[in-house]
DNA sequence: CGCAGCGTATCGCTGAACGAGACGAAGTGC
DNA sequence: GCACTTCGTCTCGTTCAGCGATACGCTGCG
């Protein structure tokens, strides 16, 4: 699982460059970029200058932060785009049934990415983020996914290192893969602070009908007042309706 | 208003590109990429695999087709992130309110880009999408935004060309200056199946105190059955709202 | 003052990127 | 079947864009 992009070529650097910005920060200095990335100083400041030229990167005060542009072009990539669309309402609804913060995700590797999130005021604050990651194993999404996932998919999960995000996150494969069947054979997931301390969830596959599941749906929220359980029929209902839509038109991947 | 990027840097082609991408497309093929950006074919067919590589690209089954990866980079960039996770709540009010497409956008240059566009199974088909643009002077937010914004900013709108969406879109510079001045008597802004046909919609300012909107919230629908009228307290209070929490902070640009 | 860290600018060297072109595969019309 | 087009891929010699060492000016700090 490499994750630093080809630097031997411009794309790579300037990629690296995009990547090494974080979610947290606003902006980032010239010289942070070049301890993130390793690079050259005087690359780093040439090729921030063309990614500023093509609307990648601005200019901000103490540096440099990634563009409008940036966000515009995202939202164009088409997968998660089109699932996006068709998912909305059906998260709205969600939404509205349990006023909790919801959640769509798709894998990629052995992370969840999240495609959407919605919230309103009184939402968890949870680690999730639109567009972020998380490991496979310690979600309820990524449980409701890795569940319905091709074997060997799980089998390398499984014996793969199992990250510890909480002192409550799963670490014991045994343990886990007991898990997994339970969802098999509930059709739900649970993950109770597993990946945040204070937040529990309760998440659904959303099934198309083809080998793998094309997306999973939670519902999240803080564990002193809220009850997974509780939104078991709900998150079901829904994951089973995007479902049998999206299998309805033809965006089986 | 020069669309182009450089095309004498390897960015500049690999991000023209990636922008040859339209929203509509699922998949491009090489040759109709070549067509598109007018690169040679070898240099396209190169910084594709690159691109691919990159995890910007993903090949698919007629050509390529923007990746997931690309996805995730978008939703890294801080403004339009930031200032959706504070809307995000405020939006799913408005939209339980009135159970129509909620819209929030900003300014860029003459444009209005979409940061969030919600809506339920009886959505409005707009042809507004999440980081998709629209000119400022045929939807109800660029009215809302343009009559807060500067004064040369303004000029500039109103002497330049006013480009015709549909019959009804207003491309008389004293009519629309009329309507903005109305705006900001009112502080609502409408539009009339300006900017498509069967669309109509309402939309506030968000204001922050500063020189310009910081954005603008509009609620849209069909015009057979949707009165925007009806909607004017709902949208306002939620674009006061949201401004004052949006100033409270410090996410003033 | 001296030093450290920063952003920026300069400048030869070199290999990455360039585009013309060749090639085979697949489709199309006759 | 054949001629022709269109497509994706690959090769290859040329060259200039990108490279990084280095230098410079600025700012803040002890």
């Amino acid at each position: 699982m490499k994750e630093t992009a080809d630097l031997d070529t411009v794309l790579g650097k300037a990629v690296t460059i995009l990547r090494a910005f974080r979610s947290e920060d606003r902006v980032v200095s010239l010289a942070e970029l070049v301890r993130r990335t390793g690079l050259h100083k005087a690359t780093v400041h040439r090729l921030s200058g063309d990614l500023v030229a093509n609307r990648l990167l601005d200019r901000a005060d103490g540096g440099y932060r990634l563009s409008g542009g940036l966000f515009e072009l995202g939202m164009l990539a088409s997968l998660e785009r089109s699932l996006l669309e068709v998912a909305m309402p059906f998260l709205q609804d969600l939404y509205e049934r349990t006023h909790e913060t919801v959640h769509l995700g798709v894998r990629e590797g052995h992370d969840v990415v999240y495609v959407a999130k919605i919230g309103g005021h009184r939402q968890a604050k949870a680690p999730s983020r639109t567009g972020g990651r998380m490991p496979l194993h310690c979600t309820a999404i990524g449980k409701a996914l890795l569940a319905y996932a091709d074997a060997d998919l799980r089998r390398e999960v499984l014996t793969g290192p199992l990250e510890r995000r909480t002192p409550h996150t799963v670490v014991a494969p045994g343990i886990l893969r007991r898990q997994l069947q339970h969802v098999t054979e509930t059709g739900v997931a649970f993950e109770q602070e597993e990946s945040a301390v204070g937040l529990v969830c309760v998440a659904a596959p959303v099934l198309g009908g083809g080998d793998e599941p094309l997306a999973a749906i939670s519902v999240a929220g803080p564990r002193h007042r809220f009850r997974p359980e509780g939104h078991v029929t709900a998150v079901r209902a829904t994951a089973a309706a995007l479902g049998s839509t999206l299998s309805r038109r033809d965006l089986l991947r």
